[in-house]
Formats: structure tokens, C-alpha cells, sequence
RNA sequence: GGAGAAAUGGCAGAGUGGUCGAAUGCGGCAGUCUUGAAAACUGUUGAGGGUCACACCUCCGGGGGUUCGAAUCCCUCUUUCUCCGCCA
């Protein structure tokens, strides 16, 4: 959520940089100021009506005191009036203090002056592309193949247990897996993360913090009986930590990081661009989050593409960032870099990071705030990316190292898995 | 799931209708003293809105109500604790 103070102030350049992200925002930024006047406007006369209240209020209890009933009693006869101007003007500006909150959340984060302009995934700018592609042996298949072939997921039970996106991972798949969180737990607190293991699901309020509600409920699983949602990335439960906080600027920076299982409805979209571990209901991700002071946070950001990047090449595969255009950019962030790693069989680009700066976006809705110099408090930014999620990298893996023999490990998970080849 | 108790500032803890944004202690910060530190002493120390700055307004778990006036009374929700039951 923008702040209103920025708007009021930058409101010509706030809309300029809306565009890159292709919408007009100056309808809806000219409304919020329009409103937020209004809304001042009430407030600067309630509190006047308040004042006067107060005063009368205590002037009557000074005259009871004294033994002058009858010159309360008198005063008691003004209240009413004022008490009548009280409740219809709280009410006006509850009205509108809310209309204006809906407006704001229905604006998304500004770009960064480094967001491309574009439409679509097609505008991205990639930044880097590293790592050999391997030549594969003839008769080389796609993971779904390798996954039946050695008995390492079940796609079908998954079906019949809960539903399609929902895959069972068995034997040495089971393995790997977990063998990938726990390395890349190590890799994350080894950078100075702090491990968490959070709740999967969250509340209202931790939703409308990081900005998947309102408006993005369809995305998230709902537990209707308890008023609960699955979570869709560790981010939510992760960023919540931090909600209503106001932090010491020693505190700065903060680094989390935790494994969850995130769960997206993600409905209405079939074939094979989704097949297999390429698109799922549920899946696993390691999640990295800080917590940063506003001249330090586009320097973090850099430090976390950085050390995803490091992962990408311990693991050996073939990967490519890109910068996310207008666009591609997701609603509340500011600048958001993508990690793509290549799948040798499907001979596709597969994401399997995206790390972005919130900037105050977040923290804005969060309340999220540290004590600076000058001992105000100011917003926070946050970030997060994955580090990374494991579907789709556990696909790439399948892929690019299987050899007639069978599926290799790589070097830095052996030691997490036991063994060096799955066949 | 049943019965009872409670929720106040960073923490502990007073406060049952007005002078309470809130005693007191601890902690934090600044100062005095000291070569330095500790101790002691003095001062200061919540948040949000609003203003050039003041004034002023709001906040004692959340929401609603009674009253001229609510931390204090009433209703409701949530959470925590104790006892009982169940349980990985």
C-alpha cells in the first residue's frame, strides 16, 4: 500500500511510474486525493466538536463538584447537540477514511527506475545467463517420464488421494527432496539467515499484511470453518512476523529464512506447459526474507540475487536471471528479479526463484517500523525470494542428469542424500 | 469439550465514574560524580492523527452500549492462565 504522504507529494511523478506498469493511474490518484482532503477536512472537525465536548464535560463536573447542580443540569441541555454533531461526522469520516483505504489498496507498488517498460513475460530484460547446457544421450526423457520410470513420483495417487497438482514423491524422489531443503536451509543460514519453521496457515490480518487480501483470495486455499488460509508462499507467515513492530535501527538488517509447503489454487489452466512438477497445488519452497533499512535495501537485494545465484551454480545447472518488465511485475513489488533454470529434456526455462524489494509496500500495511536517528519512526523495507523452490529445480535435475545409467546427483547434495545415482 | 480467573506503557504492577495518558518499581536514554566503569543522585522516557510550531483529537486486548463524562459500569468477541476431560 502507497503512503497517502507520498501521494500528496509526489502524486505526478507516482503516476508516471504507474505507467510502466501499463495501467492510468491518474484517475485513481486524483480520487485519493480528493478523498484524503475530505477526510482531513472531517477530522480537523471532529476533533474540534471533540474539543468543546470535553471541555463542557469537565466544566460540568467541576460545577457538581462545587455544588452548583442546578448550573450543570443547564450545561447537560448543550451536550446533546454536540453529541448528535459527534456521531454523524465520525460516522461520515469512518466512511470515508474506509472508501480511501480500498482505493489504496488498489493501487500496486511503484516500479523501480530499473523496471523495464513492457507487457509481458516476453519484455523481461535478462540480466545473466550462466551454466553449460548438457547434451543429452538419445531416448533422453521429460521428468513425468523419469519420474515413472524410476518409480520416484506418483502423479496418478496424488489424484486419487487429494486431487491433480498434488504429487507423492516416493523412494529416492522422497529423498532428494528433502535432501534439497535441507541444503538449501544450510546454504541460507550459513548467509547469516536466522531458520524458522512457521505456521501453514494464517489469519486474516497476516493475509491483508503482505497484500493476497482482500482482492486475491481466489489464489489462496480457505479453511472456512476457522477462517484460515493455506499459505501460498512462506513470505505470508514469514513478513507477518513483523507485523505491528516497530523495530531499533540496530536491529537492521534482519535475515529469516524458512522451509514451508505452499499451497495455490491457481485454477484454469491445463496442459503441458503445466505437466508434471511444472505447475502444482502444492509444493515445497525455502523462503529467504529481510527485513532492511530503506538506504540499504536495493544493496540486499543485490546480496540475494547473489547468493541465489551461488545455489544455481553449486547445484550445476544452467540458469538465467531476468529483470521483470511493467508488466510481469507482481502487485506490490517495486523491483523483482527472476531465477530460470534450463530443463534440458522439455527444453524450457523454468522459474524457480523470484526475488524482489517491496520497498514500504508491505511494511506499510504491516506497520512495520524502526526507530531512526531521529528517533521518528519510518517504514521499514522489506524483501523475500525463494531459495529456492524445489518442484521445478528437482525437475531440472531429473532432466539434465539423467544418463543412460541413470539419474546422477549432484556433488553438493550427495552428502544430504546417501547415495550418488538413482536407477 | 466442561468449570473458573484474567487482559493496563519495553517489563512488572497500582488504579471501580471527573483533577488518569495513567502511581510506583525495573529497564532505556541524558547528565552529575569518577582516570574509566559500577554504585549513588538528578532529569527524561509509549503510539497515531493534526500544526510552520503550539493548541487540539484518539488509543488502558478488539467491537458495541450506558453517561454531560468510562481504564473504571453493561453486552459481545478474541486471547492467556488454572483445574477437569481427551490426546501426537
Amino acid at each position: 500500500m502507497l503512503q497517502v504522504s507520498d501521494i500528496r507529494e509526489n502524486s505526478e511523478d507516482i503516476i508516471k511510474r504507474l505507467a510502466i506498469r501499463n495501467i492510468n493511474a491518474k484517475p485513481i490518484i486524483n480520487d485519493v486525493l480528493d478523498f484524503d482532503e475530505q477526510r482531513r477536512q472531517m477530522q480537523t472537525q471532529l476533533d474540534a466538536t471533540k474539543a468543546e465536548m470535553n471541555a463542557l464535560s469537565k466544566e460540568i463536573g467541576n460545577l457538581f463538584k462545587s455544588g452548583q447542580a442546578d448550573k450543570a443540569n443547564a450545561l447537560k441541555v448543550k451536550t446533546s447537540e454536540l453529541k448528535d454533531t459527534i456521531k454523524s461526522v465520525e460516522q461520515a469520516l469512518n466512511d470515508k477514511a474506509l472508501a480511501l483505504q480500498d482505493m489504496l489498496y488498489k493501487i500496486p507498488n511503484v516500479p523501480n527506475v530499473l523496471v523495464p517498460e513492457g507487457n509481458s513475460d516476453e519484455d523481461n530484460l535478462e540480466t545473466l545467463r550462466d551454466g553449460e547446457i548438457p547434451q543429452l544421450h538419445d531416448g533422453a526423457l521429460p521428468h513425468w517420464d523419469l519420474a515413472k520410470k524410476y518409480d520416484i513420483i506418483d502423479f496418478e495417487l496424488g489424484n486419487k488421494i487429494a486431487g491433480a497438482g498434488f504429487p507423492v514423491y516416493k523412494g529416492k524422489g522422497a529423498r532428494l527432496q528433502r535432501a534439497l531443503i535441507a541444503y538449501f536451509l544450510d546454504k541460507n543460514t550459513d548467509a547469516g539467515y536466522t531458520e524458522y519453521q512457521l505456521p501453514h496457515v494464517v489469519n486474516e490480518a497476516s493475509g491483508i499484511g503482505t497484500g493476497q487480501l482482500p482482492d486475491k483470495e481466489g489464489q489462496m486455499y480457505h479453511i472456512t470453518a476457522d477462517d484460515l488460509y493455506l499459505i501460498p508462499t512462506a513470505e505470508v507467515p514469514g513478513t507477518n512476523i513483523f507485523r505491528d513492530v516497530i523495530l531499533n535501527e540496530s536491529d537492521l538488517p534482519i535475515g529469516i529464512t524458512g522451509y514451508t509447503p505452499c499451497f495455490r489454487r491457481e485454477a484454469g489452466s491445463y496442459g503441458a506447459h503445466v505437466r508434471g512438477l511444472n505447475r502444482l497445488h502444492q509444493f515445497d519452497k525455502v523462503e529467504i526474507i529481510r527485513v532492511e533499512h530503506p538506504s540499504k535495501s536495493y544493496e540486499a537485494l543485490d546480496g540475494m540475487v547473489a547468493h541465489v545465484q551461488d545455489i544455481l551454480k553449486e547445484l550445476e545447472l544452467p540458469y538465467r536471471i531476468l529483470r521483470l518488465c511493467g508488466g510481469d511485475l507482481t502487485f506490490a513489488s517495486a523491483l523483482t528479479y527472476d531465477f530460470e533454470v534450463f530443463s534440458a529434456a522439455q527444453e524450457r526455462w523454468l522459474e524457480v526463484s523470484s526475488v524482489s524489494n517491496f520497498e514500504t509496500f508491505q511494511s506499510n500495511r504491516l506497520k512495520l517500523r524502526f526507530k531512526n536517528a531521529d528517533g521518528k519512526n519510518e517504514l521499514a523495507h522489506t524483501l523475500n525470494g525463494s531459495s529456492l523452490a524445489l518442484p521445478r529445480i528437482l525437475a531440472s535435475i531429473l532432466e539434465n542428469y539423467q544418463t543412460e545409467a541413470g539419474i546422477r546427483i549432484p556433488e553438493v547434495l550427495k552428502p544430504y542424500t546417501g547415495f550418488d545415482i538413482i536407477n
